[in-house]
DNA sequence: GCCGTTTTCGGCCCGACTGTTTTCAGTCG
């Protein structure tokens, strides 16, 4: 089993542990076991061999021997047991909001509830609402929960939600009563995907501003309503939270609202090893008895006015919100500056780019016009070759014309943008390309990306992908995966073997920036880039909006800890011709 | 189940909101 599977497992040890009421910080350590092997960049096979996994932080005696088992025969007795002890139902009934553990054993062993459908008739019966605990309220809760939880479960792109996100930032931070707004969460972290919105507010009065939240045009449910915070869901399924602060309190409460649970968990045990107590409320000392608020209260709270400053009362250099996932980052901080990311302005062109020859919807002037519009000093154009039939895939001779115009738009001087010519040439079923070599010398570059046979092996597929990295005219692997964000998985392979035949290829890595794919994962690129990958952000655009999808590949990027010297379409148009010559010489 | 210049036991990050209660447990982030 691999390192990502034997995670799944603990996590969903600690799921059943729950079900189960065990005691929590068992369940926890669990989670820290996998969260642990989830970010261990190191062979699990060579830690066990040489018997290291012991000295990991967070990995004792009991899950040395778990990891062990698993890992070398892919079964765990004790998870086996524990899982045929505890009804499969019971697990699903988590995703209801409301439910958690404890209200699932109490149904389960007062009204031997152990599923969702058995939970639907209990509550129209009324039975729930007559247990000890639970009431009227509680039950319609349920009911409602069970039937929007298909709409209302799922998450939504980051592209999306900040299109939602943005407006009413705008509007919260143009009421009088708002001195300072910002938006937190996973979508200032620029995850992936979202799973609400936060908004962070300091205002010099309340209830103006909650009423204003809630009263918004595609509100359809206020879920929550309290003196500091209000909670509403619009039509889409997207739930944003408000959160009112005092201005003293802004900077503690935008950062414990942005950080991941994980980065929030060790910056708290940082403070705590200072002899300070740090929560939304503030940072202080942690001596006496009581909670963090009431300390607050008793203890001035160190002062921050910024971000910047937060971080530098534990002795940390700034962290970009990007970063902070709990996955090294605070360490790194303790040492100095952290890296500078690449940036948009960074970016001179891109190289993934589709026209109406294919599949795109604007011409290839079109194309080049918005690229010279967004100040760019070059654009690759990469029809489909002509093993993409349902992409209308250009033959050789319509990618030889295309390539003669596009010489010629270069010499018209019509655009201050030099465009490329390339191909996002289709990897064939065994991994040789679906051009020959003489037609793919004729191009600039070569974008190879698999279209078709997703379902191949891993073994296969891996095989398949590198023998196309090594043909000598492959300029770029397009979208690793071909994974479609909450839409469908990627096609199995494996990736550390894929970027090693990247980099002893000299390929570069794309990461396609539709806000659909984000492929190559951010979480590859901070150890790839280490040993010297290079990754291209393509929008893979598809008509001339489609390229500013690279804002969403510069966000993954940041996640991924790449800087402007990792990031290939970061160079001037006669650094990226000489690299081409290079390349071809 | 993990961990230790409080080291083999007794802790383990912190607070808001809701619905149930009448001081609090559960859930959520």
């Amino acid at each position: 089993m691999t390192k990502n599977e034997i995670a799944d497992v603990l996590n969903q040890i600690a799921v059943l542990l729950d079900l189960k009421g065990e005691n929590p910080f068992k369940i926890r350590a669990y989670q820290t076991g996998a969260r642990v092997l989830e970010s261990l960049e190191e062979d699990l096979g060579k830690i066990i061999a040489e018997d290291r996994l012991s000295s990991i932080k967070g990995i004792g005696e009991a899950l040395v021997k778990k990891i062990t088992e698993l890992h070398e025969t892919g079964k765990l007795e004790f998870y086996d047991e524990l899982s045929s002890s505890v009804a499969p139902g019971l697990v699903e009934m988590l995703e209801i909001p409301g439910l958690g553990a404890k209200k699932i054993k109490a149904l389960h062993s007062k009204l031997g509830i152990d599923s969702i459908a058995a939970l639907t008739k209990a509550c129209e019966d009324g039975l729930v609402a007559e247990l000890d605990g639970f009431g009227e309220k509680t039950q319609a809760k349920l009911l409602t929960g069970i039937k929007n939880r298909e709409a209302y479960g799922k998450r939504h792109l980051w592209w999306e939600a900040f299109a939602v996100a943005g407006p009413i930032l705008e509007g919260l931070r143009a009421l009088p009563e708002v001195h300072r707004a910002e938006h937190a969460g996973s979508l200032r972290r620029k995850m992936e995907t979202v799973g609400d919105l936060d908004f962070i507010v300091a205002a010099s009065e309340v209830a103006p501003v909650v009423e204003w939240f809630v009263t918004r045009h595609g509100v359809t449910e206020i879920t929550a309503r309290g003196e500091t915070k209000a909670s509403v869901r619009y039509e889409s399924g997207l739930q944003a939270d408000l959160r009112i602060v005092p201005d003293e309190q802004f900077v503690f409460a935008l950062h414990h609202f942005t950080g991941s649970k994980d980065h929030n968990v060790q910056m708290r045990q940082r403070a705590l090893s200072r002899g300070l107590s740090m929560s939304e409320w503030g940072l202080v000392p942690a001596e006496g008895e009581g909670t963090a608020k009431a300390k607050a209260e008793r203890h001035a709270s160190v002062h921050v006015a910024t971000e910047e400053e937060l971080f530098a009362a534990l002795g940390l250099h700034f962290i970009p919100p990007e970063l902070r996932e709990g996955l090294g980052e605070i360490e790194v901080a303790e040492k100095g500056p952290m890296p500078h990311l690449v940036e948009l302005a960074d970016l001179h062109g891109a190289f993934h780019n589709h026209t109406t020859a294919s599949d795109g919807r604007n011409t290839l002037s079109e194309m080049v016009g918005a690229a010279e519009s967004l100040g760019w000093q070059y654009l690759g154009i990469a029809d489909h070759s002509k093993g993409s039939y349902q992409a209308n895939g250009l033959s050789e001779e319509r990618l030889l014309k295309q390539v003669a115009d596009i010489q010629a738009l270069n010499t018209s001087g019509r655009f201050r943008t030099h465009v490329f010519a390339g191909t996002e040439c289709d990897i064939l079923t065994d991994g040789r390309l679906d051009f020959d070599d003489a037609t793919l010398a004729q191009l600039d570059y070569v974008v190879v990306s698999v279209h078709n046979a997703l379902a191949q092996d891993e073994e296969t597929m891996t095989a398949r992908i590198i023998r196309a990295l090594e043909n000598p005219y492959t300029t770029m692997l397009g979208h690793m995966t071909g994974r479609l964000l909450l839409r469908r998985e990627g096609y199995q392979l494996n990736t550390g073997k894929i970027i090693d035949a990247a980099l002893a290829n000299n390929v570069i890595i794309e990461l396609n920036a539709n806000p659909w794919r984000l492929d190559m994962d951010w979480r590859h690129w901070r150890r790839a880039a280490e040993r010297g990958l290079l990754c291209a952000i393509n929008p893979d655009a598809h008509e001339t909006s489609g390229l500013r999808y690279v804002v969403a590949g510069v966000n993954i990027a940041r996640k991924g800890w790449l800087k402007k010297e990792n990031v290939f379409n970061t160079l001037s148009l006669a650094e990226v011709k000489a690299a081409f010559a290079r390349k071809h010489a």
